[in-house]
DNA sequence: AAAAAGCGCAACCGCGAGCCG
DNA sequence: ACGGCTCGCGGTTGCGCTTTT
């Protein structure tokens, strides 16, 4: 016997919203911010469910939501954040902040699995990994992809074997390691529900990456590149490599350790070491290696 | 021109986390 | 310590538009 979902309620509207919804909804929140959304149906007259309310606000009305095309960059930074963090879409809406997680989901979903698994799918049948054997010509893949990424491909396939995982599980299953091994977000819980719902969750994430990164790379840093990465079928490994740039792998390693030794995890540093990990992310974004993205 | 299929996106749903009495 | 409640997240659905046949 669990809790009655909130939307089932008699009278409560449900499907699109429309302008003057819309209107009583941002006149409401400029008056009174957003937040409290169980207040929200109760004190606009709205026949919305608390949840639709707060939906609709940040996926759609909230001040400064950038709708339309990604960008080749922001496509970048999503394939390297998912790769990072799976399907953390929140997280991921973080570095982006006039996306949605939504939208991200959705274009997650819609353009770039696609666009990866065209990729993918086209490495392995010029390796001989997949069944879908012929239905890529080297030629296609060449002029789909370009040399370059060939090359890479074939190197970085040579160098490794063994059993195959999704690319997700395999980067989750490398990061479950790190955030079990440290606590969770050292921000005050009173304070942190409080803040934006999208700040909490970029501090969060970055809080437990700092904190894991400093023993990654204190620790077993060698292990975890040797032993973690070697798991990954060669096709996804290629994948992986050519798209996302492992930052365990590719960031600057002696920058990050003086960052954390400078810093002692002290969260009073909190912001200094938040900006500089935003200025690694951001390095590692602009690594040579994402541009072989471009050729997909 | 019309029907079918595909696609994109807004919105819904269920669940887990955390707060509070 | 416990249960009720709210909030936020991620997965999924379904509608409307576009493209293809």
């Amino acid at each position: 016997m669990g809790r009655p979902p909130c939307c089932n309620k008699l009278g409560i509207k449900k499907g699109p919203w429309t302008p003057e919804e819309d209107n009583i909804l941002v006149s409401y929140i400029q008056e009174h911010g957003p937040g409290n959304w169980r207040l929200v149906p109760a004190n606009t007259g709205l026949m919305r469910c608390s949840k639709s309310c707060r939906l609709r606000w940040t996926n759609y009305l909230r001040p400064g939501i950038k709708r339309g095309n990604f960008t080749p960059h922001e496509e970048r930074i999503i394939i390297h954040l998912q790769a990072l963090l799976g399907n953390r879409w929140a997280a991921i809406a973080s570095f982006l902040p006039q996306r949605t997680d939504n939208d991200i989901k959705n274009y997650w979903n819609t353009h770039l699995k696609k666009k990866i698994k065209t990729y993918q799918v086209a490495i392995e049948s010029s390796m001989g990994f997949s069944d879908a054997g012929g239905a890529f010509s080297h030629d296609e893949i060449q002029r789909s992809f370009g040399d370059e990424a060939i090359k890479a491909a074939h190197n970085l396939i040579s160098q490794s074997s063994t059993t195959y995982a999704s690319s997700a599980e395999n980067i989750s299953k490398l990061l479950e390691g790190w955030m079990s091994s440290s606590p969770k977000s050292t921000l005050n819980p009173v304070h942190a529900r409080q803040e934006n719902s999208r700040q909490d969750a970029k501090e969060s994430f970055i809080v437990n990456i700092n904190d894991d990164f400093a023993e990654n790379l204190r620790g077993n840093q060698m292990k975890i590149e040797q032993e973690s990465f070697a798991q990954i079928h060669p096709a996804e490994w290629s994948s992986q490599q050519l798209s996302f740039e492992n930052p365990v792998i590719e960031w600057d390693k002696s920058s990050v350790n003086s960052l954390f030794d400078e810093n002692k995890h002290d969260t009073c540093n909190y912001p200094e070491q938040q900006v500089a990990t935003e200025s690694l992310l951001d390095k590692w974004l602009l690594d040579e290696g994402t541009e072989q993205l471009d050729a997909l």
